[in-house]
DNA sequence: GTCTATATCCAGATAGAC
DNA sequence: GTCTATCTGGATATAGAC
């Protein structure tokens, strides 16, 4: 998973230059608080190639949408592509997302932070997207394989990875102060106490949902 | 808990209005993109009055923030006032959050799902605000308790709050088609399982994190 | 004390020079 | 094909009339 992140030939190329500064100056003070000015001057680029390639700033804003949530959709598939367990899969996304807080905080931040409907015309919201989706099928061919309890789709999903997201939210935020890493084995021992299905208690819950 | 919404005698105060039109399209079309103007035709009221009582659109954001933080600290409060066990205080929280994102859906999109960092100066993030404290001293006092299992405190608040704040997060999008106080009752059957120390097996989890 | 008309500024976008 | 100078629209903010 490159997650925008070519090896640095030396200099790199114009476009990828311009979606690196963009990225970085977008996560930091917010979509509407940067100028195509601002993107000029830090890239070192003329406002001209700005137009040229990307037509301005919201053009520059949905190439990086589409650029990261296709990596993203990458790396699940990647995951699939495993054929391990649905809760291994589910465990292996929430280690890689936490990895990438870490090392690509600005990438997490675009993808799972922003409003992305205020600045993108004609996008639905990033949780319905392809992505997203996929993940949360991963959970719903748990439940029907009986490995994991079966509740209602969208409390299933939620606790699963509720508390990943949200401890992803603190960390970027700076109110949890270490590497996410660290929290994992904890937190996945904590989500699976409710969710997994023991061979012990083998008895589906019932799912009632009027 | 009133939550900014006064019984409506008749014609509201006119920064009432203003407060009240300003959340309205704040959460609708992002703070960015409405502008001053906007305000004023919605509401019915001048330029000349906005600047009046607010000094502008931040002031009016700023003092939004402030009332609805204080109002939702307020909630948190009437909750520990209550005597209820931890856990019971945590899921009372969760209930009325359910209630209100039905019935007063802007507001705790304003709260909980806007970037107010990129628009109000010299505010920390909301997660490091008063009552969002005050709801993970609850979790802290819990697990003192012995009530709730003994994990990180970081990992225990979001592993409480996170499938919660999740679920609100997928109805405000439109995602999840259903009200969300009819999945209350098993979202917190299946929070508890991972989190809640069970009498027959009250031997506290040994916490590790290195 | 409420409103309207206006000033000022700045961002997005373009067009033409090199 | 890359850059610079310029245009234009719209937003915030003000000042003065009623």
């Amino acid at each position: 998973m490159p997650f925008l992140s070519r090896p640095e030939p030396v200099p790199l190329p114009m476009d990828c230059r311009i979606l690196t500064i963009s990225l970085e100056l977008f996560v930091k003070r917010g979509y509407h608080n940067v100028s195509v000015h601002d993107v000029q001057k830090h890239a070192g680029v003329s406002i001209g190639s700005i137009y040229k390639y990307f037509g301005g700033k919201e053009g520059i804003a949905k190439a990086l949408y589409e650029h990261l949530l296709e990596e993203m959709n990458q790396m699940v598939d990647s995951v699939i592509a495993l054929d391990l367990s649905s809760i291994e899969q589910c465990n292996r996304i929430i280690k890689l997302l936490f990895e990438y807080t870490e090392t690509h905080s600005d990438i997490i931040a675009f993808v799972l932070n922003s409003k992305h409907t205020e600045f993108i015309t004609d996008k639905p919201p990033i949780c319905s997207s392809e992505p997203f989706q996929k993940i949360r099928n991963i959970v719903q061919r748990g439940m029907d394989a009986g490995e994991i309890q079966s509740y209602d789709y969208w409390i299933a999903t939620s606790v699963i990875f509720g508390a990943a997201l949200r401890m992803i939210n603190l960390r970027l935020d700076g109110l949890i102060d270490r590497p996410l890493p660290e929290f994992y084995e904890q937190l996945i021992d904590a989500t699976w106490q409710s969710m997994e299905v023991l061979d012990s208690i083998k008895l589906p819950k019932v799912v009632s949902n009027i």
